[in-house]
DNA sequence: GCCTAGAGGATCGTTCTACAATCCATCAAT
DNA sequence: ATTGATGGATTGTAGAACGATCCTCTAGGC
């Protein structure tokens, strides 16, 4: 039968409500960092800006604090979210334990390893071109591709939002090459025993990996408390000194 | 100082929106089993029932579709969700990757058990009384706090999200005295190994006996598509027979 | 001078109305 | 039996409206 074929191609014609694309403008927007965690969304200037009506904005506003992009604070509007250590220290633990789930089940050479190699090549490139932006991509894709290759919907989505969010956290990072520029190898090093079928020695890897990097963020966040960001000084608070 | 003791309370007082004040109705209706997967939520009849306008409404919708308990069909409105074998196959899935993620990572007897021991009790109270519906409650309950002792806040909520759509899924299974209470016992062990510090004996256990479950239903699926349920045939296709 | 209280403006929360777009059931025609 | 057209019902989105709430700023009391 041609149905049960043409039936794969049901995903592509979704359309989508304005609300999922004004979502996904504003999305991009955040975590590009156009948006800083801070920033309040007025529904009347953005609605405006946009050329949507308040109630389709609220709905796309919705979808966003769910993705824990936006906050939500009742009769003042919505606010970028302003990530504290105490994310970070969330966010590492949850891909810890769903990262290295992933990977430590990993007994014999997935059949399948094409997409997660692009990441590490892609890697490769931006750190030929110095394009610190693209390296930071390709980094988290890699991670993404990696949870991909348990196969489950539902794990790959909890991985995309805790992503997003990550992304948000890195704009704490003064200096993206510094960051980002070593765990392309160990990206690489985990990839190869992953093509060995070395599923734990792979997850103990990535779980020093992971460590490492929650550190460094830990310690940036440290001491931007100690020296806010000189340009928005969105934080609430003392303005001692 | 006071003003620390009762910075704790202020959880409390965090009013809620209206949509938020209606997800959580049909939340509990679905289920419940009161919308039957399938169901289709008109917004007309929906709004005019519960007394508030459409744009609150849909709010809610959104919020509901977000936790995966509704889906929307772009034009034609929000539905119950039909769970199918696949999403059975993906919650299980990524239960083994969190639950026995989190579970193995003890190295030693955690300080506070008493929230998981608690659910184990009552687990068994719900047995003494024959009280089926209490005792699958206490079982997703056990696993809710399995998890809650990682401390990880986006872990419970994830989790969270999992046994909601896992109380959807549930529904199939015709007789829940077999199925919720073998399960019952093998709380009582996964929870003596943890006390004993044995985190990756326990994270076996649990392993195993999320396999069972997923295999249960998996059988009970199968079975249902054999013979549909005959009050509602909400599923669609084939009419064969 | 500092703290408290109140006025005013801005924004949000929610409802209501309206209309175009889309879907679905029905019926007619080939 | 399949295709095509008609009409009703529902959703998608916009827009206005109004009370509720919050924030800022000013005025008053100690």
């Amino acid at each position: 039968m041609t149905t049960d074929e043409l039936a794969a191609d049901r995903a592509l014609l979704t359309r989508t409500s304005t609300a999922d694309r004004v979502a996904a403008i504003l999305r991009t927007r955040i975590i590009e960092g156009y948006f800083p965690p801070g920033t309040r969304l007025a529904e009347d200037s953005i609605g405006t800006a946009l050329g949507v009506s308040r109630n389709t904005l609220r709905e796309a506003f919705r979808l966003l604090s769910h993705e824990r992009l936006l906050v939500h604070e009742l009769n003042r509007g919505m606010f970028v979210r302003t990530s504290t250590v105490d994310d970070v220290i969330d966010l590492y633990q949850m891909r810890r334990i769903v990262e290295c789930g992933v990977v430590r089940s990993i007994t014999s050479p997935p059949a399948d390893l094409s997409r997660v190699a692009a990441t590490v090549t892609d890697g490769a490139d931006a750190l030929r071109r110095e394009d610190w932006r693209a390296l930071g991509t390709a980094n988290l894709k890699f991670h993404q591709e990696l949870v991909a290759l348990a196969g489950s919907p539902r794990t790959n989505e909890l991985m995309s939002g805790v992503l997003a969010e990550l992304r948000l956290v890195f704009h704490v990072m003064v200096n993206p090459r510094e960051f980002h520029e070593p765990y392309r190898e160990r990206n690489g090093e985990i990839l190869d025993r992953i093509r060995r079928g070395d599923g734990p020695g792979a997850a103990a890897d990535l779980e020093k990996y992971l460590r490492d990097a929650e550190e460094q963020l830990v310690e940036a966040f440290a001491q931007q408390q100690l020296a806010p960001v000189g340009s928005g000084a969105a934080a609430a608070g003392s303005g001692a000194g």
